[in-house]
RNA sequence: GCGGAUGUGGUGAAAUUGGUAGACACGCUAGACUUAGGAUCUAGUGCCGAGAGGUGUGCGGGUUCGAGUCCCUCCAUCCGCACCA
């Protein structure tokens, strides 16, 4: 008999379980350390052996960071909310809770078999609503909070009413708080906010809101019936599910994430990301520096109803990052949604226009997207002046102008930017060129010089200036006149917060005469209610409103749309800390304690989704006082995907028969993607396919010589249909799970996309029953010696401790795995059998291997279950210090030959010896050397 | 188009500060043993060459006694973003 995984592994997965051996407490007097996985939504296909993958190199971590004597917090959860569940439950009627509850018990059942060191007396679900009670009151203390530009941090809206009380609206700088504050708020005095009734002073407040209703354009999506994010549609369709989205103007609760914008981009400097992810963040923030400029009517194009706009009706502003520009001006486009479009169009051009605006809002995203080359505009009649010359300015309507950037105006400067140069061309419009290349062989005839280089020229007080120097003058001189401001705009929208749907949180709002108001923290949790069917209603309101008797007070409504799946996902980690609080988020020891996470690990598919939401509630929970940190996740790591290896077999087109790889070109075929069950080592086991499919159960095989039927294969993403998905549970029954644990880790850098090869993991478990025989010499009998270790073991010992420990502050988990073979081959050839050499190595396997060390810990004479609670091997540099060393010779740089030397000569000893070898004067062709190089320790050069 | 990452044997990969390229493992070849197996052990395995030797880290240059590693140019693949004013 040899090694039984089967048996042990059961053995220690039983013992933990009973012993509770990974349950953590708050240990005050030791340090702290949290290791974090990304929160898995449970769905029904389970987990592939990608999945763990992360899973497995945190949790090695969090062992080996717990045998350093820190406090590991190490918990999992479930992101439970979600459409998969419920698109199920419109299928079959089943209620989500119960899909849900079912794969959650199927991921348990997966991961348990995996010998994780979860605490799972910690595990939360977002669909409970001992959870989601406190997602709720976040969601209030949001809604209960604003913007402070002054002091740049949230604070309770009180701060804001009192500002209103004691100073009027002037009191608050409006232009950062967004959402078009501006245009929709009216400037009113302190007396004026004390004579507003309440509606009317909610309607005021509500601009200011981090979580707020209000009226935007939104992605609607028809097919699934709501609204998403603007992180939740990718190329124009829905991200999950491919349907069409459509831009529409609705009201909606949502997040003002864009008050944090700045904060968001600044904090990426100070947590240690990979650089793609922080990159992707700052793409998605999109800052970019420039100046508004207001572009004022000619008289007779003056709109004449303003009785909603203030005084910037006049005017139109644009955003610009070229305001060394101006002077090339010919043309000012309006984005087809812009409220002025309407106002300001003659009579002569009004047909043209409205059908003009009529198509293009109509447009989906897709086809806008889709269609970016296709050039169309039309002109209003309209025209501005312009602010410096004086000039007649046309205004027209494109839609390359986006109404959800910028004012969803620009000042078109054809010289100098491409799209304005086509839409110019296209419509023969002038183009007035303002930089002068600084490459000579540019054309203005052929495109525009849009470079940020170059002196500026026909631009009255700008000429003669670098274009870097004259962005600078120009926003002075635009200023100066009151002709616009110097402003940062960013591309980050307010992120819609409301669902039309059924499985998610019940936004803890209700209405009072159509005013919205939050419901006190008492009355939370807000649970969700029963419904007949998870579809819309007859009037198209929300699954919610199919409830019955659900109103708040048995009188008012609640709102009916739910929340995103992100609002779970954006605190969990903090809940975590404290998962059973039943009075608070979690208590204010235990955040202080365990702080923000240390490491987390999952994919990088996150980066403009949770891992910004999660970034943005902290800061906001941090300027609230609830939590001591800003940013949620010190450091990251994304783990590659791992790929699939799917086998294909070649039909033959037109006949039942099948050819093997090498020779299949010679026939008319076509690739068929076959279950790599039935391969073994691209082998295709023949009797199992033909039982496969009833087709193929008569098909014949032209095989390779040896009679074999080989199969082709190629590496794509793990898929059902591709039938190339690897479970981890096979693979534990197989090899057991230490085995799996270290293959994942073996198979290359945790970040790195890698193919999944299943031939390979029979190294790994070969690897852990040669360390099994090394305490099992004879007959699968465990006996170690007692004798001490000799030089030679002792140094493959302390060795070995060096590199692994190294390797893992690095998270060189792959290099980790070669460190321990490397070890145990040395050993093994050594005969190595000795308990002071072998004992330590087994403490040192235990994160990788935890079942196996137990097992090993408890037969060398140690109490069962106390491996996790040693002291992490250190190693003694005394022996790995070497006497000699073999020098690789090269002549050149190339090498040819080694020789041994003690470490103790000095660099001219060695040189001295070395020339005059035999050996070497072979190689010297009777040249004396030009020059010898002697690095001690490491190599000698000798340049002829 | 912009940004990020990656290119090393038949395969997954290693080489941490420039110092023996290919460790470790899979696969393959040959052999030993045998309850014929997806077990274990031994030897070999980058490429060319019988050998001496030559050659080799995507291509081409450069710096250096010495480059997979540093610098420049180009190419390929993957991933973001993309009418962003």
């Amino acid at each position: 008999m040899e090694y039984d995984f089967r048996t042990v592994e059961d053995k220690w997965r039983k013992f933990w379980a009973k012993n509770q051996t990974n349950k953590i407490g708050e240990d005050f007097d030791k340090p702290k350390f949290y290791v974090l996985d990304m929160f898995p939504y449970p769905s029904g296909a389970g987990l592939h052996v990608g999945h763990p993958l992360g899973y497995i190199a945190s949790d090695i971590y969090a062992r080996y960071k717990k045998l350093q004597g820190f406090n590991v917090l190490h918990p999992m959860g479930y992101d439970s909310f979600g459409l998969p569940a419920e698109q199920y439950a419109i299928q079959t009627g089943q209620h989500p809770a119960l899909t849900t509850e079912q794969n959650i018990a199927r991921y348990r059942d997966q991961l348990d078999k995996i010998g994780f060191c979860f605490d799972w007396s910690r595990e939360v679900r977002t669909s409970s609503p001992e959870y989601y009670k406190w997602t709720q009151q976040i969601f209030i203390k949001l809604f209960n909070s604003w913007y402070n530009p002054k002091n740049n941090r949230a604070e309770h809206i009180d701060t804001l009413i009192s500002i209103f009380e004691n100073e009027g609206s002037k009191g608050v700088t409006l232009e950062i708080l967004t959402g078009e504050i501006e245009k929709e708020v009216l400037p009113f005095s302190a007396a004026e906010w004390k004579s507003f009734d309440e509606r009317k002073q909610r309607e005021i407040l509500m601009h200011f809101r981090l979580a707020y209703l209000g009226e935007s354009f939104v992605n609607w999506c028809p097919a699934m019936g709501t609204v998403l994010a603007n992180d939740e549609v990718v190329n124009g369709v829905s991200e999950r599910g491919g349907h069409p989205i459509e831009r529409k103007l609705m009201k909606q609760w949502s997040m003002r994430i864009t008050a944090f914008a700045q904060r968001l981009l600044d904090g990426l400097n100070d947590i240690d990301w990979s650089e793609s992810i922080k990159e992707t963040q700052r793409n998605w923030i999109g800052r970019s520096e420039g100046c508004s400029i207001f572009f004022p009517f000619l008289k007779e194009f003056t709109p004449k109803d303003t009785s909603s706009m203030g005084e910037n009706s006049s005017k139109i502003e644009v955003f610009t990052t070229r305001p060394d520009t101006v002077f090339g001006v010919s043309f000012v486009t309006l984005a087809p949604e812009h409220e002025l479009v309407d106002k300001i169009t003659t009579n002569e051009q009004r047909q043209e226009v409205e059908t003009y605006v009529e198509k293009a809002k109509n447009r989906s995203e897709r086809e806008r997207q889709a269609d970016v080359n296709t050039i169309s505009g039309v002109f209003t009649g309209a025209y501005l002046e312009h602010p410096f010359t004086k000039e007649p300015i046309q205004v027209w309507v494109g839609d390359y102008v986006l109404v959800g950037y910028g004012t969803g105006a620009v000042m078109a400067v054809p010289a100098h930017d491409e799209r304005d140069y086509k839409f110019a061309k296209h419509f023969g419009l002038p183009i007035k060129q303002v930089i002068n290349p600084s490459n000579p062989e540019h054309s203005m005839e052929q495109e525009a010089w849009t470079e940020k280089e170059g002196e500026v020229i026909n631009s009255d007080f700008l000429n003669g200036l670098q274009v870097k120097i004259a962005i600078k003058r120009a926003i002075e001189e635009i200023e100066k006149n009151y002709f616009g401001r110097g402003r940062v705009n960013y591309r980050l929208r307010d992120a819609v917060f409301g669902r039309q749907r059924y499985w998610g949180e019940p936004i803890p709002i209700y209405y009072k005469d159509e005013v919205p108001y939050a419901l006190n923290y008492d009355d939370l949790p807000l649970n969700l209610p029963e419904v007949d069917k998870y579809l819309p209603t007859e009037d198209g309101e929300p699954p919610l409103a199919r409830a019955i008797n659900w109103k708040y007070q048995n009188e008012y409504n609640y709102e009916f749309s739910t929340m995103p799946g992100w609002a779970g996902s954006s605190w969990y980690f903090l809940r975590y800390l404290d998962p059973k609080n039943p009075n608070d988020l979690f208590s204010q020891e235990k955040v202080n304690y365990w702080k923000n996470v240390d490491l987390y690990i999952g994919g990088s598919e996150h980066a403009t989704g949770h891992l910004l939401y999660a970034r943005f509630w902290t800061k906001f929970l941090f300027d609230r006082g609830i939590i001591p940190f800003d940013e949620p996740f010190k450091k990251m790591i994304n783990q590659g995907m791992i790929l699939g290896r799917s086998s294909f077999v070649y039909l033959v087109i037109g006949e039942n028969k099948f050819v093997t790889n090498s020779i299949k070109d010679h026939f008319k075929h076509a690739a068929i993607h076959v279950d790599i069950s039935l391969i073994d080592n691209d082998k295709l086991n023949i009797n199992e396919f033909r039982k496969w499919r009833p087709e193929y159960a008569e098909a014949e095989f032209i095989c390779e010589e040896d009679g074999s039927y080989v199969c082709g294969y190629e590496v794509e993403k793990m898929s059902k249909s591709k039938y190339n998905v690897q479970t981890p549970d096979e693979l534990v029954d197989k090899f057991g799970a230490d085995t799996l644990r270290m293959y994942e880790m073996f198979l290359g850098p945790l970040e790195q996309t890698k193919p999944w090869d299943t031939k390979g993991i029979t190294g790994v478990n070969g690897f852990l029953r040669k360390f099994w025989r090394l305490l099992h010499p004879t007959e699968n009998i465990f006996s170690v010696s007692n004798e001490l270790g000799h030089e030679k073991e002792m140094r493959v010992l302390h060795k070995t401790i060096k590199r692994i420990r190294e390797d893992l502050d690095r998270y060189s988990f792959n290099t980790c795995i070669s460190t321990f073979m490397i070890a145990i081959n040395e050993l093994t050839d050594l005969k190595c059998n000795k308990k002071a050499v072998l004992e330590p190595l087994v403490v040192l396997i235990a994160p990788f291997a935890p079942h196996f060390s137990e097992e090993l810990w408890e037969k060398l004479g140690n109490q069962a279950g106390t491996v996790t609670n040693q002291s992490y091997p250190e190693y003694d540099e005394t022996f790995l210090i070497e006497s000699n060393f073999d020098y690789p010779i090269s002549f050149n740089g190339k090498m040819r030959t080694k020789v041994n030397l003690s470490l103790q000569l000095t660099a001219k000893e060695v040189e001295t010896y070395v020339l005059q070898l035999d050996e070497i004067q072979k190689w010297m062709e009777n040249k004396s050397p030009k020059k010898v190089i002697v690095v001690p320790g490491k190599i000698v050069n000798i340049v002829l």
